[in-house]
DNA sequence: CGCAATTTGTTCAGTGGTTGAATTAAATGA
DNA sequence: TCATTTAATTCAACCACTGAACAAATTGCG
């Protein structure tokens, strides 16, 4: 009996939806979009027809549709070795459809704009305590930078595709935030207070404006921002709170009802301090910023949350005990609640974003530390510990990567709704 | 400005291969399968035409091929309310391809045969303390039952598709069980001891033998016997160890290596009791079997672990105090590590297996208070905790139906194979 | 310089599979 | 009995992919 020898099952189809005739071209159209999108150098159409299986005639009137909608262009002709003729690069239009990525934080508000390929082609970052703020006033001061924002793609040539909103909070299916604690904030319909500022035109199948959690668009920037691929990792943003973004295969896994991620409050000292979620313990009041701040010292100084961690980041530089102890038992406990994630994921790669991304220099040793400890699995496969590539602040890029992305998940609606 | 707002984005499709002209028909087969695998009540030719939005010629063309390839069969037409040509059901056959589900466990073997309707058609358990037995007799004994169920699916007129072995341990991609520490097992190529004594004819798409970690597959079980649908829920198997099965979004999430749902060593006590995996306070040293039976007085009894179980089942339904407080205790610990995971992931269903499918209802009252006090998000939504369906032993039954589930994610391979 | 070799991209008749409308089939109800 | 209603099939039309042939553009060798 011969046949192949795997491990892991089939992976089931999920409930993908019938293929009509015209869903045909349809797919094929996101398909070697994907792999323009994916590829290291511009592919040629001859490259694509290989990588996908698809004949060269297709490859080509497929091609032809996305070069007529505006979403890919055709570049220099790559140097070629060996004889033959020139083969002509494809690469994403800078020029095309665009998204805005914005963001309502603690201490900041930020407005950013993303084109096709992930550049960032505008970014702006407004520091302000947002606490005292309604969250009308800060919604209106955030339209503005929207604005700003929207005349920036204009200049550039870019159609702005939809918007994506980071916050830090819970937010429901509706886009409503049921709770944003470092905030202030509660049941808040930023949706209905933002939507009609905003001017986007619409293109079938991108949502013009989502909001979503800023852990979990911090995670999707780092996912889009890294190698193509599927890969599965876990990316915690420290900032007052403390959240996760949790990719699965190259996904965000966001849970039953888009809540996941609350990894401030798994216990790692089940008889520890008392916490305001009402458990005991919580990784929060170990690693979060307050408590990190605390035990280094810095606590009362009244600096803007980031100012206090680039203190501290230089303090640790200088060989200050005070604040290498603290990040020390702060990477212990985050060790301890990465470890159990872990175990129970089977994840390769942790990313720490938000403000441990300047930090991560002193709290890696103590995290690998316990991942070594804790982690069955340790000994066969190593778990990287890495800062996030985009750095502190992502969240609103990343949001704005998501809207490019839905883009390039299904062209049609764009080429639908420019002719 | 109108639109539809949604807060959650557009999630990207994942590296879909392209579509060729044949694929179209290849995919529509699996839709319409599907359909009828997950329908509640026989669908009719014209329900699955409106249900899919393919044209009812289209679903006929379809079903006849489905029909031919003896994958489905018309059932006896459903009463009909009002006027019409009453609709002739469509049902999967009961006589076509099959799984044959495996599993080597500590102190039993098992064996069964799941038909494409997920119907177990045949079941036999062997209890065997298989601990002091090597892995080439454990094979050899497990084969022998294999071999009573493959006359047994000969009699019933299936043809077995492929099989999938549950095995107590971690399972690397090449079907190699690197480590199952409560049989004594390290390193054993199972494939390569049990292959050749299956006799199964393969079949294109299907692995003709897979082998996969115990509580991933009695969690694809409980998947299989749920309703349709693509949920997410933690189902946990308390063996000799603590194995967790995680389902997403209706599909096993796996972890990069194929070593996902280690709860065992999430640490409940951080300075705790130490384990033998080199944490402390470890999950499995709190609510495993051993520690279980060892604080309701029962160790050393030498009963089998079965046995041991519904012994204390027996005693807490007395009354027993001893018992009652030990299924506290470890209910206590469970729903500690269950709610980080909660909080982590954002899962509305804890599903209890293995041994703990006949303890449930006395851990249960200990989890739902941890859960209760720990997970963010249990204000606004409940969490679910129930014992499995299928019951305890139930891999074996999961492993079998993940083939049945394989001939109709992808039923080209079936029909390409019998003519 | 010229020509074969090579690789890219396009053209075009052919085909598979879906489409939509018309038709047949089989029941209910007035 | 016949109009009404719903189910399923038939068939010409059409869309998008296929495969082979062809045109285009470059390298390399004599």
């Amino acid at each position: 009996m011969t046949g192949v020898w795997q491990c892991q099952g089939v992976t089931t189809t999920s409930a993908v939806g019938a293929v009509r005739q015209g869903s045909l071209r349809e797919l094929n159209l996101a398909v070697v979009l994907g792999r323009i999108a994916a590829a290291a150098r511009p592919p040629s159409r001859a490259d694509l027809a290989t990588d996908t299986g698809l004949t060269r005639a297709t490859v080509s009137a497929v091609v032809d549709d996305l070069i007529g909608g505006r979403l890919v262009c055709e570049s220099a002709p790559a140097p070629r070795s060996g004889a033959g003729r020139p083969a002509r690069g494809l690469v994403l239009a800078d020029h095309g459809p665009a998204g805005l990525g914005l963001e309502i934080n603690v201490d900041y508000l930020a407005a950013c704009v993303v084109d096709l390929a992930g550049t960032v082609r505008h970014h702006v970052v407004h520091r302000a305590d947002l606490r005292p703020v309604s969250p009308a006033d800060a919604v209106a001061r955030l339209a503005a930078l929207a604005a700003d924002a929207h005349a920036a793609a204009d200049r550039e040539g870019l159609v702005l595709a939809g918007a994506t909103l980071a916050v830090p909070g819970l937010v429901d299916a509706h886009g409503l935030v049921r709770l944003a604690p470092n905030l202030g904030w509660r049941d808040v319909d930023v949706p209905g207070l933002l939507a009609d500022r905003l001017r986007i035109d619409p293109v079938p199948g991108v949502p013009p404006l989502v909001v979503d959690n800023e852990a979990n668009l911090a995670a999707l920037g780092e996912l889009h921002a890294g190698p193509p691929g599927a890969p599965s990792f876990l990316h915690i943003s420290g900032e007052v709170g403390i959240g996760a973004g949790i990719v699965l295969n190259g996904s965000l896994f966001r849970g039953a009802r888009g809540w996941s991620g609350e990894i401030g409050h798994v216990p790692v000292r089940p008889d520890g301090r008392p916490c305001r979620c009402g458990g005991r313990g919580c990784l929060e009041r170990y690693a979060g910023q307050e408590a990190i701040l605390t035990a280094a010292g810095l606590t009362g100084t009244d600096l803007p949350a980031d100012t206090a961690t680039t203190t501290l980041a230089g303090l640790a530089a200088d060989g200050d005990q005070a604040a290498l102890t603290a990040l020390h038992d702060a990477g212990t406990a985050l060790g301890v609640a990465v470890s159990a994630v872990v175990n129970l994921l089977d994840l390769d790669t942790v990313v720490l974003g938000g403000g441990y991304a300047t930090l991560a220099p002193w709290l890696c040793p103590a995290i690998l530390t316990e991942l070594s400890r804790r982690v069955l699995t340790a000994r066969w496969a190593e778990v990287t510990v890495r800062p996030a590539a985009l750095g502190p602040r992502s969240a609103a890029v990343g949001g704005a990567g998501s809207v490019v992305r839905a883009v390039i998940a299904r062209p049609v609606g764009w080429l639908a709704r420019s002719g």
